[in-house]
Formats: structure tokens, C-alpha cells, sequence
RNA sequence: GCCGAAGUAGCUCAGCUGGUAGAGCAACGCUCUCGUAAAGCGUAGGUCGUCGGUUCGAAUCCGAUCUUCGGCUCCA
């Protein structure tokens, strides 16, 4: 290959060849005119880069369109840019901050000095960017030295610019320009703000600079744009379409839970059917558990300040934690987890190693301290039940029974068509951050690693995520508004024995130190059911639902007949209703529709004659009569099956 | 905790620049006895989150406070 020439691989495999210094959008002219057309930037060798950016190397390249994550990307971090320039023009005074693509749009930190930036100011910030994108400026590329940065950005008296020019080395700083914005950027942008149609700035929130509570706190504007008008409209609907599955609403108008301002922040009340649902959560999870050898434990909400004291937890998280309580001479702490008791449940006979593995487990309630501005509904609560457990074994043994929480928790995932995103939780270098020897913190990243690999996981690794005494691995899921929230997890502990001097005895007849497993597959039953309710959108499977079948009298005088059809299906436990109010049907169905009741029967003069009911099936409808013994099997097996809801729309 | 926004009937919301509150649904009562997403009529329900201030007069203006929401920070 002489240096005129590029070799360029694509996506579908061919590889052809380009002048020297051909630029994406050469590139993508000769593929077609409309793809150069709407091409944003091309990613070559998994980097992205401006589209009329020369290429001077080859490799494996792919033209970025809207339709591409790293096309949205480009797009996006050029709109913080025109947002930037738009906020100059109205607020000349603003000092800018940082400014990149999100996975739903964008952002830009800044500081508007005394002015409070109001809704108002949103909507004239975005008629501003909407006028400076039809004047179609080109995203200019501008080399520049770290001195003459520095000088720039002095002179515009811009500090989070200096700040942000100090971390970085002379020789690879770039400018970008549009229009009369010049932004400190390593890009890259689309070609010109000319595609940027449709631009909805979606909310002001406060953003401390770099993240640093310390630091002075910026104003961040959230925004999204799109290259077409029609696309924001879509993107508007879905969010309020996310809204209505919101656990909050739901949970209110569904008889979930509340919070009650009297009983205290962060302290859900779970009503009727939300204990319904959350008892029969955890049944099913017992159930298993017995089945995979656990063993249930109980232990109180409080223990003794020295337990945690002990455990290292105290005052490690003093922060997060409820102050102590003293009674007596004593301080007792309200339980900030389970861990401590069941130690001490494993600590209180003589251990074989014919006992191990040992595995405790409690659906144990336990209260942090979460500041208030970080509260949400069921999601992030101060009081909270965990699906405990803590698998007690030898160093041999430990593989495998983080195999088996693995295959557990996929388990319970599954039943619910979950999908989840798989994280190994390990530490970063910030030694003070954790307890115990670096040699087990090594061990046990290893065996996770392993493990994940063995099983064949698709999982990403997060250092800096671990608990202060072990990775972890974390099963994290995405709520009905796109926000990320850890479920379950199960962590590797070699701190805790030490700590609380556990032993068994091994076949060598000497003292030896067991391996803790900490793994809770749902997590907290809280956020677990605030995830249940959104991913279903409050339409629950038959055996969650917390009143399964609506009987419903044509008129008052099929009454009676409900009422045996009631008795019935009552005694084969499932749970049932007769709505014997004075009612029209279409008023009884409507009411049963918005009560998200799995299954409606209708009972009128045919039913009463024949022995049938009629079958009317929430969100699908009316599915015909069936003699009710044939209702009463078919729906007995929808509950032992725990078949999850028709998918309609 | 910090930044921003919002609190009017059980729920959803109206109430313009100050003249002491209004609708729909729900609830309750009566009538209708009804066939797959809303029958009709009527009744009751609010010291407008709370406290203070300005004013002849405050749901409306100002201050404080509480709660909730969206973020930030934190998360064993």
C-alpha cells in the first residue's frame, strides 16, 4: 500500500481504497449521495471523528447517521455546543463548564453568576438555538497550543476552562468554532448545526463542578434535539408514555403503597395489595431457597453499637447510618444491614466442615440514612427489607455456590422477562475505600472473574463499584424513565471472618477460616417492586396480581350465582371478587379494566343456565365462554406456571 | 444536604393583573335490573401544605417552613 492511498475496511467486510487525506464525507459521497447527505462523523478504528476531518490512516470505518449510536452521539454533543453558543448570545456573561452527549440528549454545565435561570429563560434559549441553527455554522477544528489555550480562555476569563486545561497536555489541545462560539472540545461535531431541526430543553438542575460537593455548584441544562421535527414529537410521547408506568403514580392509584409526610420521609406504607404482591414475591423466593438449601434465620431491627463496631461498618458509614440509640449504658444502632446477626448466628455452635455450606438467609428490614433530596418513591427509601442471605463455605467451596447465586438470581430475572445488565463491582486503587488484605481483595476478584467467565456472563467490570469488604457481582436494571438501578447482587467476602474470628473445623481437625457469600437476588423488596410495577406497567402476572378475578353479575339477579362461583375458586386459593354493586356491566368492566384485574367473569341468564362463565381478559378482552371447571383449571395453571401477561400493543 | 420546580376536594385539574373557591371522576342516597371500557337524578366534601407579613381585603403579592418532583453528591 503506498502512502497516497487509504485502505479503508467496512462494516460489511470489503475493503477499498481512498486518496491520501480523503475525508468521511468523500467517503461516504462515494458510497451514495444521500448517505454523504446524512452522514454526521464515521468512526474509524472504534474512534469517532469529524466527517470532513482528513484521513490520513487506514482501517476498519463506518459512516455515523442518525440511525447509529455514535452518530446520535456526535449530534448530541454538538447541540451542548449550539446550546453554549445560544446561552452566550442571551447571557454574555456565563462561564462554561462541561457540555457532552448523554444516552438521551445532552447537557452543559454553567455558571450564570447571581441569575437564577428560570423555564422562561429555557424557551428563549432554545428560540435562540433554533435561529443560530438555521444560520447553518460549520464545527470548525482548530489545533492549538496549551499556552495559547490558556490565553484564550483567560481572556474570556472562562476558569472552568483553565481548570479543565490544566489536566491536560500541550500538543493535543483542540478548539472547536461555530458561529461566534469557541468551546475548549477534543470533538468530535457534525458538520454544521444545519441539521439540528428540532431542540426541546428539557429541565435546569443544580451540578456541582467536577462532581466535587466542594466545589462551586453550575447550572445544568438538559436538553435533546433531533434532525427532524417529527422525531422530538415522537420522543415526547414516549416520555410521557414512561410517566404513566411510573411506580409513584401507579403505586398510588393501584393501592400499592404510600408515603405518608406524618409517619416520615422515605418510609413507605405498604397497603393491602402491595403486601399481597410483596408476600407472595417473597414465597416464591422462599420457596426456591428451601429448595437450594437455605435456611431461614429472624433477627431484630437493632443491635448493639459494638456488633458494628466489630464489623467495620461503624463508623465507616456513620454517614448513612441512623445515630445510635442509648438505652441504658448501651447504644444500639438500628440495623443498616443483616450481615453482623447472622455472623453471630454462625459464631454461635462449633462449625464442621460436614456443616458447610451454611447458608442464612432472612428478609431482614434494614434503615439507612439517605439525604432527603435523593428519596423516591419506592425506589430509595430510609427503611427497607433485604432478601438476605449469607452463604457461609470453604475456600473449595465458594466457586460454586457463586455459581449457584448466579444461577439463583438469573433465575428469579427470568421469571419475569427481565433483562439485566451484569457489572463486576471490583475496587480501584483507593486503598482507604476498603478493609482487609489487598492478597483477598486480588483472590476474590479472580474467582468472580472466573466465575463470570465460566458461566459464560456478559458483563461489564466497574472498578471503584465494590463494597468496602469485596467485589461484587451487581445485576442492575433500567427503570420506565431510562434511570439505572441496582437490584441484586452477590458479593465475595474474606473481610467479615476475620473481623468476627469465624472458623470451622476441617478434616485435619484444625481451625480454619470459612469464605462469606452476601447475595440478595431482588435486593431490597422495595426498589424490587417499584421495578415490577414499571416493567409491567402495574399489568401483573396472574400469580402476583393482588385480586386475580372480578366475578361480574349481569344484573343483581345472578348475584347468588357469583357469589358460588366465588366460593369455589376461593377454595382453590386464588383471589377472587364479586362486584355486586348496582351497576351497569360496561361500568363494572371499565372499573375492573382500571384496576388492572387480570380476568373479568361476566355472569348473566346463558352462564347461569349452561354452567359457564364468560371470560373477559384485562387489556386483551372478551375470550369467550368456558364451562367454569375449565376456567378454574386453565387459570389454576396460569398460577403455578407463573405465565407472565399477553403482550399486546 | 445542595440547585431548580410544584403544593387548591380522595384523584385529575380550573381559578386573568388581590374582592374570602369551581368542574369531571370517585364516595354516599334514590331510581333503572341492565350482556363486554362510563345509566339518570340528587347529596355531601376544601380554614387553597403550614406559619407569619403587606393590604380595607390574600388561593392570588412577600418571607420562612414542611412535603413532593427533576437533577447533583452519596450509596455497605
Amino acid at each position: 500500500m503506498s502512502s497516497d492511498s487509504l485502505s479503508l475496511t467496512f462494516p460489511d467486510g470489503s475493503v477499498r481504497e481512498f486518496p491520501n487525506g480523503s475525508t468521511g464525507y468523500d467517503v461516504a459521497k462515494s458510497i451514495s449521495p444521500r448517505l454523504a447527505r446524512e452522514a454526521l462523523s464515521i468512526t474509524l478504528d472504534g474512534q469517532i471523528r469529524d466527517l470532513n476531518r482528513p484521513i490520513t490512516v487506514g482501517g476498519y470505518i463506518k459512516i455515523n447517521t442518525w440511525d447509529t449510536e455514535d452518530g446520535q452521539q456526535t449530534f448530541w454533543h454538538s447541540s451542548a455546543h449550539l446550546l453554549a453558543e445560544a446561552t452566550q448570545e442571551l447571557f454574555p456573561d456565563v462561564k462554561f463548564g462541561i457540555g457532552p452527549p448523554i444516552s438521551n440528549g445532552f447537557y452543559y454545565d454553567m455558571d450564570f453568576g447571581d441569575h437564577k435561570v428560570t423555564e422562561a429563560d429555557l424557551r428563549k434559549i432554545e428560540q435562540k438555538m433554533l435561529e443560530l441553527a438555521r444560520n447553518k455554522s460549520t464545527f470548525d477544528r482548530i489545533d492549538i497550543s496549551k499556552s495559547d489555550a490558556v490565553a484564550l480562555f483567560t481572556e474570556k476569563a472562562d476558569p472552568y476552562k483553565i481548570d479543565l486545561l490544566e489536566g491536560l497536555e500541550d500538543g493535543q489541545i483542540t478548539l472547536y468554532k461555530q458561529g461566534n462560539f469557541t468551546d475548549l472540545c477534543r470533538g468530535p461535531h457534525i458538520p454544521s448545526t444545519e441539521s439540528i431541526k428540532a431542540i426541546k430543553l428539557l429541565h435546569i438542575a443544580g451540578a456541582y463542578w467536577r462532581g466535587d460537593v466542594k466545589s462551586k455548584q453550575l447550572t445544568r441544562i438538559y436538553g435533546v434535539t433531533f434532525p427532524k421535527k417529527s422525531m422530538l414529537d415522537e420522543y415526547l410521547i414516549q416520555l410521557e408514555e414512561a410517566k404513566k408506568r411510573d411506580h409513584k403514580k401507579l403505586g398510588r392509584e393501584l393501592g400499592i403503597y404510600i408515603i405518608d409526610s406524618m409517619v416520615g420521609k422515605g418510609l413507605p406504607l405498604w397497603l393491602p395489595n402491595g403486601t399481597m404482591i410483596r408476600r407472595t414475591l417473597e414465597a416464591f423466593l422462599r420457596d426456591e431457597q428451601v429448595r437450594r438449601g437455605y435456611k431461614e434465620v429472624i433477627t431484630p431491627h437493632i443491635g448493639n453499637l459494638e456488633l458494628y463496631k466489630t464489623s467495620g461498618h461503624y463508623p465507616y458509614y456513620a454517614d448513612s447510618q441512623f445515630d445510635p440509640i442509648q438505652v441504658e449504658d448501651e447504644h444500639y444502632m438500628l440495623k443498616p444491614m443483616n450481615c453482623p446477626h447472622h455472623h453471630r448466628i454462625y459464631s454461635s455452635s462449633l462449625r464442621s466442615y460436614r456443616d458447610l455450606p451454611l447458608r442464612l438467609a432472612e428478609f431482614g428490614t434494614v434503615y439507612r440514612y439517605e439525604q432527603s433530596g435523593e428519596l423516591n418513591g419506592l425506589s430509595r427509601v430510609r427503611g427497607f427489607t433485604q432478601d438476605d442471605a449469607h452463604i457461609y463455605c470453604t475456600h473449595e467451596q465458594l466457586k460454586d455456590e457463586i455459581k449457584n447465586c448466579v444461577d439463583l438470581t438469573k433465575y428469579v430475572f427470568n421469571t419475569f422477562d427481565m433483562s439485566v445488565d451484569i457489572r463486576l463491582s471490583f475496587r480501584d486503587d483507593k486503598k482507604d475505600k476498603y478493609g482487609g488484605d489487598g492478597a483477598f481483595w486480588n483472590r476474590a476478584q479472580t474467582e468472580i472473574n472466573e466465575v463470570a467467565d465460566e458461566l459464560g456472563l456478559d458483563y461489564v467490570i466497574a472498578p471503584g463499584e465494590a463494597s468496602f469488604y469485596g467485589p461484587k457481582i451487581d445485576f442492575i436494571i433500567k427503570d420506565a424513565l431510562g434511570r439505572k438501578w441496582q437490584v441484586g447482587t452477590i458479593q465475595v467476602d474474606y473481610v467479615m471472618p476475620e473481623r468476627f474470628d469465624l472458623t470451622y473445623v476441617g478434616s485435619d481437625n484444625q481451625k480454619h477460616r470459612p469464605v462469606i457469600i452476601h447475595r440478595a437476588p431482588f435486593g431490597s423488596m422495595e426498589r424490587f417492586t417499584s421495578i415490577l410495577i414499571e416493567h409491567f406497567a402495574g399489568d401483573f402476572p396472574l400469580w402476583l396480581s393482588p385480586l386475580q378475578i372480578m366475578l361480574i353479575p349481569v344484573s343483581d339477579q345472578f348475584t347468588d350465582t357469583a357469589k358460588e362461583y366465588e366460593q369455589q375458586l376461593k377454595e382453590a386459593g386464588l383471589r377472587v371478587e364479586t362486584d355486586e354493586r348496582n351497576d351497569q356491566i360496561g361500568a363494572k368492566i371499565r372499573d375492573a379494566e382500571n384496576r388492572k384485574i387480570p380476568y373479568m367473569l361476566i355472569i348473566g341468564e346463558r352462564e347461569k343456565n349452561e354452567g359457564t362463565v364468560s371470560v373477559r381478559r384485562h387489556r386483551i378482552g372478551d375470550m369467550g365462554s368456558l364451562n367454569f371447571s375449565e376456567f378454574l383449571s386453565k387459570v389454576s395453571l396460569e398460577v403455578k406456571n407463573r405465565v407472565n401477561p399477553p403482550k399486546s400493543k
